[in-house]
DNA sequence: CGACCGGTGTCCGCTGGCTGACAGATCTCA
DNA sequence: TGAGATCTGTCAGCCAGCGGACACCGGTCG
């Protein structure tokens, strides 16, 4: 791909916004980018966390598997944002996995060009800063979840953020495309798959959504599901 | 496991270490002192989120409260920790809400001044940063035992991070004084009174634990509960 | 010292949602 | 274009653990 195109791929990061005209340049020649099929591994547990991805287009997901192989998943990384920030958190090795969910452009650079980024712009440190504080209150958020709500309200929750993040606004509601897989969906919001069935067609009942394999539409104006 | 908690504690206790002599007087003479007996709030959810907490002695937990007033747990905050630290990153107020447990001593500073010496001194600003990875370490393993653990095996994994944390090793086993409510252990652990009721007595007649209202006390030599 | 209040011990009925199972729909790629 | 793989839809059985109820215990304070 062209030095042209990843610079300009990178610029649309609003964590690098401010960032100086030199350091830019040096990003953009350092860091390798890659594209990504479905279902494709980034990184695997025990890994060593030694890089910062940035995640141009697509979706990632970021999860934990359980000593006897099930799954659950952290985070639903989108466009525009980063992951493995871990490696500038001190973390010597990955206890996640981070799996393409959509057919993703990554770019990657080492957590020590990282580093000097950081240090060189001030901007940058602090967007890192406040990137982290919103990591952490989402992964708060997730544990209320897990707690406070059941399957049903976890499951309408989800679909709300997902269609607000990634989808469009139409005249009638809200549409996204494409959408995930009721396994996808339930290692997301800790259930499954047959519950997520059973409370999606549920929601189609009660006029609230309409679905197929391909997108996800909600049929309420605001796009809150009630 | 005790290696892993017991670096946590450390890799906090020398959060102030490489701090030069002058920064270490401004802090000492600029923080305030407080002693809070238990069950003091420190601070509420949606108040601004401007002040950082050193835990010198004591516990202090910091929780959520939901809509229709149950209460979870996020992290239990011992002696040697920092605690209010989304003010650093960025909140502006608090979601969480941070409760005496265990009769403390709370130095506090505002995190203007926490953020000038963290300028000053890039040993402070390194050792928050991996501080702030520990955390998210801690509550992403939060997640997972939600997620893959039943009530036994949660309270099981709390009682020996508790005990590794905060106890004693004595010849024949682990003790830690004072004990936690049933109650605080639930909210910790996202369960009930009385499911930790009957675990704990479960435990006591397997022989692995002994406690009463003051004290807890493995038996197992390796503090491990099996 | 007695009343009171917070914590403990125990029982039990109820149910959300997990498990397993299988049929049918739809995608994918040789 | 057809065989195999993946995903969806649905049903029945089951059980962990929640929630309510109530007796008891023990610390503490007027």
């Amino acid at each position: 791909m062209a030095e042209k195109t990843k610079l300009w791929y990178l610029q649309n990061f609003n964590l690098l916004a401010g960032i100086d005209e030199e350091s830019m340049m040096e990003l953009s020649q350092k860091s390798k980018m890659q594209e990504s099929k479905k279902r494709e591994i980034i990184f695997f547990p025990d890994e060593p966390s030694d890089t910062i991805y940035f995640l141009k287009h697509g979706k990632v997901k970021i999860s934990r598997i359980s000593e006897d192989g099930r799954s659950t998943s952290l985070q639903l990384i989108g466009p525009g944002e980063i992951f493995g920030e871990s490696a500038i958190l001190g973390q010597e090795k990955h206890e996640n996995i981070a799996e393409v969910v959509e057919d993703a452009i990554i770019c990657s650079i080492s957590k020590e060009m990282f580093q000097r980024l950081m240090d060189k712009n001030p901007n940058l440190s602090l967007g890192i800063t406040k990137f982290i504080g919103f990591r952490i209150r989402r992964i708060e958020a997730h544990v209320e979840d897990l707690v406070f709500k059941d399957a049903r309200d976890r499951v309408i929750a989800f679909l709300k953020r997902y269609i607000e993040t990634f989808g469009k606004k139409l005249l009638d509601g809200w549409m996204v495309r494409p959408f995930l897989t009721h396994q996808e969906i339930a290692d997301l919001t800790a259930t499954t798959r047959q519950t997520v069935n059973s409370i999606l067609n549920d929601l189609v009942r009660e006029g609230k959504i309409k679905y197929t394999r391909r997108f996800l539409k909600t049929t309420s104006a605001d796009g809150m599901l009630g």
